[in-house]
DNA sequence: CTTGACTCCGTACCATGGTACGGACCCTAT
DNA sequence: ATAGGGTCCGTACCATGGTACGGAGTCAAG
């Protein structure tokens, strides 16, 4: 499979603008061994040239954000591209389930945030005198929740 | 108003456990100004005694956990607790309008990595055959979302 | 009046996901 | 061949919300 010069030849500066990132970004992700360092000046890995990248590493590159776009961590991610590599399918899908369940906290966690401030907005709202019930329920609470992470 | 000296002497270790928080997670609201730094010794501000907490200063903590729990930052909670000093309905009304905006952006795009995942791991499910669909769709991925943040 | 637990304080470190900087080097066009 | 822009690399820094540590001082019980 031929690509072409121009697309399979980039700097690194090509890469971050095909991934929608940052230059620093793309050396952040190659410092966590999210990315590899491919050899200097095209293959021929010759001491203080400039690397070049192409097609595979612009999928790799929005492999990670798209993952990271589902709420995986870095860590996680790298875990799901070593996966890519072995055709895994059930240990991703386990991964996957995870971060349903996780999404699926997070979710119902933000909900209730969401549904009390909703309640006191409108008591504060009604009645114009005394103390806002906002801030009065958050002196009043018991027991306290977990802080919203 | 007379509070019983048990409740109104305690150390920090006491307040930190009023507030269900570690002792060194009091002395940080201290260094960020959300909590305040009592006389030492019962309120005769001697120079190296033990600072004493009350009542008080259990409300305050505890309006600190309940408003990190609807989400605000720190910086935001300082804002509230200056704000529950002056009776600016109308401020925290908009904090509480602002905060509200963010949690519904914020569930939106959970809930939408959700249903990807969600949508992926049954494609993943279904067949046994080559690569799994979830990492494939990473890769495939044109003009990617924002990350999850 | 000593012992042991607790407090005070500054400072450093943790995770997470980047962002920025500075000096050396490379590479391409003029 | 020289100027300029881009790359390489280590290292430091950012926000956020804590957590940990070490040494000195304090305090209450025995």
């Amino acid at each position: 499979m031929v690509r072409s010069q121009v697309v399979d030849r980039m700097t690194i500066s090509g890469l971050a603008r095909a991934g929608s990132v940052g230059v620093e970004t793309v050396r952040f992700y190659q410092r966590r061994g999210l990315l590899a360092l491919p050899d200097r000046s095209g293959g021929t890995a010759q001491p203080g040239g400039v690397r070049r990248y192409g097609h595979a590493d612009v999928g790799r590159l929005r492999f990670i954000r798209s993952a990271q776009a589902a709420g995986f961590t870095l860590d996680q991610i790298g875990e799901l591209l070593a996966l890519d590599a072995t055709d895994d399918r059930a240990r991703v899908r386990e991964l996957a389930h995870e971060r349903i369940v996780a999404l699926n906290a997070k979710i119902a966690e933000l909900e209730e945030a969401r549904a009390s401030l909703l309640r006191l907005a409108g008591k504060c709202a009604n009645g114009a005198d005394g103390p806002c019930p906002i801030l009065a329920s958050f002196e009043d609470t018991g027991p306290v929740a977990r802080p919203v992470t």
